[in-house]
DNA sequence: CGCGGCTTTGAGATACTTCAAGAGAGGTGG
DNA sequence: CCACCTCTCTTGAAGTATCTCAAAGCCGCG
């Protein structure tokens, strides 16, 4: 039999890795293909969660925010990553596309019962989770304790190790030259800095030779070492 | 046949809740209990993770640090919470009573192939930790964007529903009055703040009659409804 | 009573924000 | 192809929340 998962680019390394083609098929008959476009919002917080999603491609942030509108960005999503809230009747995060992304979405209540009848995808997705959680809680090391600086230095290494290229390339190691998929405001709302902040960081960073800005979104890593010592 | 698990205190609330007797006894077979005095360290962050364990009675905090000392608190793990980091390697965060702790530790090997075996323990795990992770982006939008009084009204607020007595009593709503397992400088880590921010921050509550502070660690909380105005 | 650790309080320093313009980039239409 | 517009980003100057440094107060405990 053939369906879309077997052309799926993320086949391998999504949690449906664990499934076997029969039960591949099965998962496939309850989820559908979506495509969003840049900015658009997948699933608000605190609204139910009927949804949840494997992400085919693109990038997506998850954030929180206060009443008054100050946002915080607590968690951003790659192809292959897993995004919703199984198991539970509220979204806690807002999900919005930072490019135009296609997810493989399946409403909560299907996918939750299959789940709970495939006991290796909840165990892979428990293993997801509990690295999600260890990045989450190291993130709130950089929040309370971290300088301006050190934030901002921390951020360009970890995204020039996490925006890798997931494509058939064999793993290269971290990027010397990314293109962020953010824009200044949202650098800010991940650092929990203001964007005149950042963007005089930035220059700082420039002008001191360690890194290069081709172009608003592109950053060059002249040199890893001392962005490596400024990151704290 | 008798075993621990018959008299413990946590039975219906940890995940071991899931599991039927004879589950419980192999379980029990492969777990010791434990006590840790109040400072002491169970686990240390990059150390290789080689406990896991449920929490019978105290509390703990889960931390991780910069290397020039500067410490954040990630977590507050309370009796029935599961603590360290089945399917992996390395502990992320280093685990200290703040109380003195009683724990019902494994061997992560042992656990981790029991809990392979029993998805429905995994299934319970599954959700805790998916819980964890929602609380822990929760409190990056404090640590990120919230002014240190609106950490400090946030924190009261969530002592004050976190810290009810977990015994025999139902359910009774948040306390007005309680005992902090915490000394400023631990408030001062957990919320990315200065000791000294966080006492000033205590004293103006007490003189703008908020709360009031019976002792070095006793909060009561006198007009709750200010209070949740300034967390903001 | 006196000692040591924790906490409070004060005064001054500063990192980051806020407010306010100006510059650059990218897109659209003439 | 250039002029124009808008949106984002940069830069500057001033303000302030929080930190740092320093000293004194409190409290439990031997």
């Amino acid at each position: 039999m053939s369906i879309a998962c077997d052309t799926c680019v993320v086949r391998n390394r999504a949690i449906c890795s664990v499934l076997d083609t029969d039960e591949l098929v099965a998962l496939n008959r309850i989820g559908r293909t979506r495509t969003i476009s840049a900015g658009q919002t997948l699933m608000w917080e605190g609204e139910d969660s009927a949804l949840v999603a494997n992400v085919l491609d693109g990038v997506l942030k998850l954030s929180t925010g206060t009443e008054d509108g100050r946002e915080q960005i607590v968690g951003i999503v790659y192809p292959a990553d897993f995004i919703g809230r199984p198991f539970g009747a509220r979204a806690q995060q807002t999900v919005t596309a930072l490019t135009e992304a296609r997810v493989c979405v399946f409403a909560r209540g299907d996918f939750d019962a299959f789940a709970r009848e495939h006991p290796a995808l909840e165990h892979k997705l428990l293993q997801r989770t509990l690295t999600e959680l260890d990045r989450a809680r190291h993130w709130m090391l950089l929040l309370g304790r971290k300088s301006a600086m050190e934030k901002m230095a921390s951020f360009l290494l970890e995204m020039s190790e996490r925006l890798v290229q997931n494509g058939c390339t064999p793993d290269a190691g971290p990027l010397d030259r990314f293109t962020l998929p953010f824009g200044r405001q949202q650098i800010a709302d991940i650092l929990g800095l203001t964007i005149e902040t950042v963007s005089r960081l930035l220059t700082k960073l420039k002008n001191d030779g360690v890194i290069d800005l081709p172009s608003r979104r592109e950053v060059a890593i002249l040199q890893r070492d001392i962005l490596h010592h400024r990151a704290g």
